[in-house]
DNA sequence: GTTCAATATTTTGTATTCAGAATTCTCAAC
DNA sequence: GTTGAGAATTCTGAATACAAAATATTGAAC
């Protein structure tokens, strides 16, 4: 039996990352190597190697001399974010295996519906929405490609908190993935690929607006 | 004068790429830490971090307990690199300011026409072609479209000095740029994503067959 | 000459140490 | 009460130390 030996900077990672999920680290707060590394019960090594991985991620900064912060959020960086997202997701869509998108297509589907109908905490409603594209997406074969999304959205995670807010959001979100398994039901995955980069452009007016005030 | 403090491990980092770039290391050699970091003038810490930042940056990969080695080639990992670059630059030059892309376009072209007709060594040619990559690109204020592609194209570099062998690659690249920049001058940016995009994919089969070939 | 086990060596992964930079604190001068 | 100089403290960045795992080497048995 093959027993999963991680390095101890990969565990630090998952838990920072888990926690930042989780909101216990507030944007632009600095991070305290020393106090981080005790917290975690391991020393300052394994968990620099972490976070300097997170920085290439782009969770996390550094200034020379300073040490880490985790990245602040800004609308510039969530204009930037969506495109990119949106171009992937559509790139993995489109290599998609054909036959799984319609053999998956009608579960979406009901996914859609059933969530339009739901009321849900925050916290479920944006697992709700991963799982849905994680699903939407399962048949693509481009690890690169599917690598390069999951670490695109863990930035994005920090924005969509602000953005659910109310009611309309959610059905919002809910009417586009309808439209795009309904356009993979029909078969027609350029409609699909639209329907898809429309779900992701279509927060972005919203969201800057959002920030906007935020900022004060 | 802000005078740069550039920390050890992107001065290492750095220092990786270049010799990477040159073709020091071959793919899939392993790396031993302790010799490299004396090669280098340096101890292992930051030699560790800046190998951790290429790693999450695709070039370099590790084994627990075996250490670091420079990520072996694959036609595999082509196939799905080329598709990321196309789409990440079809992105980049469609948010592209149109003002720079009129005023850049004659240049571009002009490039590409002196490009056909000149004879290069290796080096020349790859550093060339990313020269008018970005040139196209320059008018593009996304940041991170812009730095994934940096990243992106480092994987890339270790294949196309398999690919670019003989003059008939060139002169299709070439005649593939002239393409892109013509429609610039025409001001059908959608065509000249579309060509764009076509120059990422025109080379994959043929790199594809090259591959096969040198596996044995 | 192989094969295998036992030992020696190297190498990695993590902890610890250390120098210097950045920050905070103290306290006198006004 | 504010300000600023200077000392004390904290923190980062990098080097070193160390234990455990991986690898290489030896040599005995067949």
């Amino acid at each position: 039996m093959p027993i999963e030996r991680r390095p101890l900077r990969d565990q630090i990672k998952r838990e920072v990352l888990g926690r930042l999920r989780r909101g216990d680290f507030p944007a632009g707060q600095n991070i305290n190597e020393g106090r981080l590394a005790g917290e975690l019960g391991v020393s300052r090594t394994p968990l620099r190697e972490a976070l300097i991985a997170l920085e290439i991620e782009g969770l996390i900064e550094s200034q020379p001399g300073k040490g880490f912060r985790f990245a602040p959020v800004s609308p510039r960086e969530y204009q930037e974010l969506c495109p990119v997202v949106a171009a992937l997701e559509a790139l993995a869509l489109e290599s998609s295996d054909p036959a799984y998108l319609a053999e998956t297509a009608p579960r979406l589907l009901a996914m859609a519906t059933e969530f339009d109908a739901s009321v849900a905490s925050q916290a479920e409603i944006e697992e709700r929405d991963d799982e849905w594209h994680d699903l939407l997406l399962g048949g693509c074969r481009n690890e690169r490609v599917m690598d390069l999304l999951t670490t695109l959205k863990a930035s994005l995670r920090r924005y969509v908190h602000l953005l659910i807010d109310d009611e309309t959001e959610i059905s919002r979100s809910a009417g586009e993935h309808r439209a795009i398994a309904e356009a993979l039901i029909a078969g027609d995955t350029d409609a699909a690929v639209a329907a898809l980069k429309a779900n992701w452009t279509s927060g972005t007016d919203r969201m800057v607006e959002k920030l906007g005030e935020a900022r004060e």
